[in-house]
RNA sequence: GCUCCCAUCGUCUAGCGGUCCAGGACGUCGCCCUCUCACGGCGAAAACAGGGGUUCGAGUCCCCUUGGGAGUACCA
C-alpha cells in the first residue's frame, strides 16, 4: 500500500511552529516514500473553531511550501459518516448509551481523586441503562477490560497500556456530535492513512483509538509520536515565549526555507550537517531517526540559519521576499536600485529581511535625520573640506562606477593626509544617515550620482548650520 | 494522585559496549582581517543528572532515585 500521511490541526488559532514541524515531518515522510500528504481540518469543536484560524493555517502551510495532495478535508462535512460508524458500533455492541449527567460524572471524578485513584468512568451504564427522563444520552465506546494494547511507535518503540487503565470514552456527545477520538479513527481509516505522525501529546489517546479501530475490524496504521517543542523556560511552547506563529516569522523577516531547516533539525539530525535543502531533507530524513526527547526552541540559531539562507540563496529569490518587507516600509523599489543588487551588497550584513529593508531604505528615499551618535562623531567641521573635495570630484566624474568612486575617496584621503576611515565614515553618514552601510564605493554606485551629490550637499549644509547654531 | 513518556556542553545534537581524557553547530569569550557594520579565518571555555547492577570493559544495556514533560473533558 502506498504511503499516506496527514496533518490534522484543529482550527483554534494560527499555525504555530510546533504544528509546522509536525506537518513538515509528515510531509517529508510522504514525499520521501512517493506517497500522498493530506490536510484535514479537525473542526468538530464548533465552539472553538473559527474560519479565521482555518485561513491562518492554510496561509502558513502555503508560505512554508508544504503543499498537500488532498484536502483540506473538513470534519464538520463528514458528520453523516461518523453517525454511520457510531450506529455500526452501537449495533455490534461495541458502544452503548450512557445516561449519566455531567454533574454525576464530575462528582464521580472528585470522589476518585479524593481516594487518589485515576479518575475514570465507572461503567455504570455499561450493562445497559434505562433511558432517563430529560437526559439525552452520550454514546460510549465499550473498551475491552482485559488484556493490553501495544503501540509499536516508530519513534518511541513499544509502549504498553493495560486495558484496565482505560475507561469507556465518549464517542458521541449528548447532542449527537462525534468526539475527537472517534473522528480521527474514522478519518484515518477512510482516508487510508498509513502513518499517523503527530505530537506526543497524543500518545495517551493512541490505545483508545487502536481499540476502536480493532472493534471496526480495521488494519492499524503505523504511529510516530514526535516530541514537543519547548520554550526557553522548559515549558511547552506558547504565546508567552514570543513568536510562535509561523506567519510571524514572515513578518519578522525570515525566509521560509530557513524556518523549515531550523525545524527539521529540532529533534532530528544527519551526522554533523546543519544545512539541508528541501530535496536533501526529503532524501535524508527518516521518521525513525527522530529523537524522543523534547527540544527547546532557540531563536539565535534560527537567526543564524536565516542569515545563511540570505547569504547563500539566489539573490533574486531573496529579493522577492525582500520586496514584501519593502512594502511594509512603504517603499516602492522603482524609486531606487534594483532589489537584487541591494540583496547582493547587503546579504552578508543582515540576518533578517526586516533588517535588510531598514538598512536599505536610504537607497530609495531620503532619511529624516542623521543617526545622532554617528553624526556627532563624523559630521564635524573638520570633515567639510574633504566632503567638499569629493563633492566636486563626484560631479566631474565621467564614469559613475565603484572603481572610479573608490579612486576619488582614496585620493581625497591622500590629499588631506587622512586615514581612509576618516574620509569614508563621514561620507557614509552623509549618504546613508547612519554608521552602517556596504563598502562606501559600492554604496555610492548603487545610490547614484544624483542622490550622492544631494546628500553630500545636505551634509555640508547641516554641519555648517550646527556651527552657527551653537 | 494515577497512567504514559523523556534525560550528553547554556541550546540543537553526534555517539547505536571498546576507536570518547566525548565530536559538530548556535551562542559566548579571545586573536587576525578591515573605510563602518558584517563576512571570513584561527583559537578557548563549556556536557554524559545521581546511585546501584550486568560486563574483561558502559555515555551506550537493566533497575532505582531525582528532575522534566504529556494525558487524566460531552477540547482536539
Amino acid at each position: 500500500m502506498s504511503t499516506r500521511t496527514r496533518f490534522a490541526p484543529s482550527p483554534t488559532g494560527y499555525l504555530h511552529v510546533g504544528g509546522a514541524r509536525t506537518a513538515l515531518f509528515s510531509w517529508l515522510h510522504a514525499r520521501k516514500h512517493g506517497g500522498r500528504f493530506i490536510l484535514r481540518i479537525e473542526d468538530t469543536d464548533i465552539e472553538r473553531s473559527t474560519i479565521e484560524s482555518v485561513n491562518a493555517i492554510l496561509e502558513g502551510m502555503t508560505w512554508l511550501g508544504l503543499e498537500y495532495d488532498e484536502g483540506p478535508i473538513y470534519q464538520t462535512e463528514r458528520f453523516d459518516r461518523y453517525k454511520e460508524v457510531i450506529q455500526q458500533l452501537l449495533d455490534s455492541g461495541d458502544a452503548y448509551r450512557c445516561y449519566c449527567t455531567k454533574e454525576e460524572l464530575e462528582r464521580m471524578r472528585a470522589e476518585q481523586m479524593g481516594r487518589k485513584e485515576k479518575p475514570r468512568y465507572n461503567g455504570c451504564c455499561r450493562p445497559g441503562a434505562e433511558p432517563r427522563e430529560g437526559v439525552n444520552p452520550v454514546i460510549r465506546f465499550r473498551n475491552p477490560v482485559e488484556g493490553a494494547v501495544i503501540v509499536d511507535d516508530l519513534v518511541r518503540g513499544k509502549i504498553v497500556f493495560n486495558n484496565s487503565e482505560l475507561d469507556d470514552l465518549i464517542i458521541a456527545r449528548s447532542d449527537g456530535t462525534p468526539t475527537y477520538n472517534l473522528t480521527v479513527v474514522v478519518d484515518d481509516l477512510d482516508m487510508g492513512v498509513t502513518h499517523v505522525i503527530r505530537g506526543d501529546d497524543h500518545i495517551n489517546n493512541t490505545p483508545r483509538q487502536i481499540n476502536i479501530l480493532k472493534a471496526l475490524g480495521a488494519e492499524l496504521p503505523q504511529y510516530a509520536h514526535v516530541p514537543m517543542i519547548l520554550g526557553d523556560d522548559g515549558k511547552r511552547l506558547s504565546k508567552r515565549h514570543g513568536a510562535v506563529s509561523v506567519m510571524q516569522y514572515r513578518e519578522d523577516g525570515f525566509l521560509p526555507e530557513a524556518l523549515l531547516n531550523y525545524l527539521v533539525r529540532l529533534g532530528w539530525s544527519y551526522g554533523d550537517r546543519e544545512l539541508f535543502s528541501l530535496d536533501e531533507m526529503i532524501s535524508l530524513f527518516d521518521i525513525k531517526d527522530v529523537n524522543k526527547a523534547a527540544s527547546t526552541f532557540n531563536s539565535e540559531k534560527l537567526l543564524w540559519l536565516n542569515h545563511q539562507y540570505i547569504m547563500n540563496s539566489d539573490p533574486a529569490h531573496v529579493a522577492h521576499h525582500l520586496s514584501y518587507q519593502m512594502g511594509r516600509l512603504d517603499i516602492d523599489p522603482v524609486d531606487g536600485p534594483e532589489l537584487v543588487e541591494v540583496v547582493k551588497v547587503q546579504r552578508e550584513r543582515t540576518k533578517t529581511l526586516v533588517e535588510m529593508a531598514q538598512n536599505s531604505a536610504f537607497f530609495y528615499r531620503d532619511f529624516d535625520c542623521y543617526d545622532e551618535k554617528a553624526a556627532r562623531k563624523n559630521l564635524k567641521p573638520a570633515a567639510v573640506e574633504a566632503l567638499a573635495d569629493m563633492l566636486d570630484a563626484f560631479k566631474a566624474l565621467p564614469d559613475w562606477s565603484s572603481e572610479a568612486i573608490h579612486k576619488v575617496v582614496v585620493e581625497t584621503a591622500e590629499l588631506r593626509e587622512l586615514k581612509l576611515g576618516k574620509i569614508a565614515q563621514p561620507l557614509r553618514v552623509a549618504v546613508a544617515g547612519g554608521p552602517v552601510s556596504p563598502p562606501i564605493d559600492i554604496t555610492l554606485e548603487l545610490l547614484g550620482r544624483e542622490r550622492t551629490v544631494q546628500r553630500i550637499e545636505r551634509a555640508i549644509a547641516w554641519i555648517e548650520a550646527q556651527g552657527t547654531a551653537v
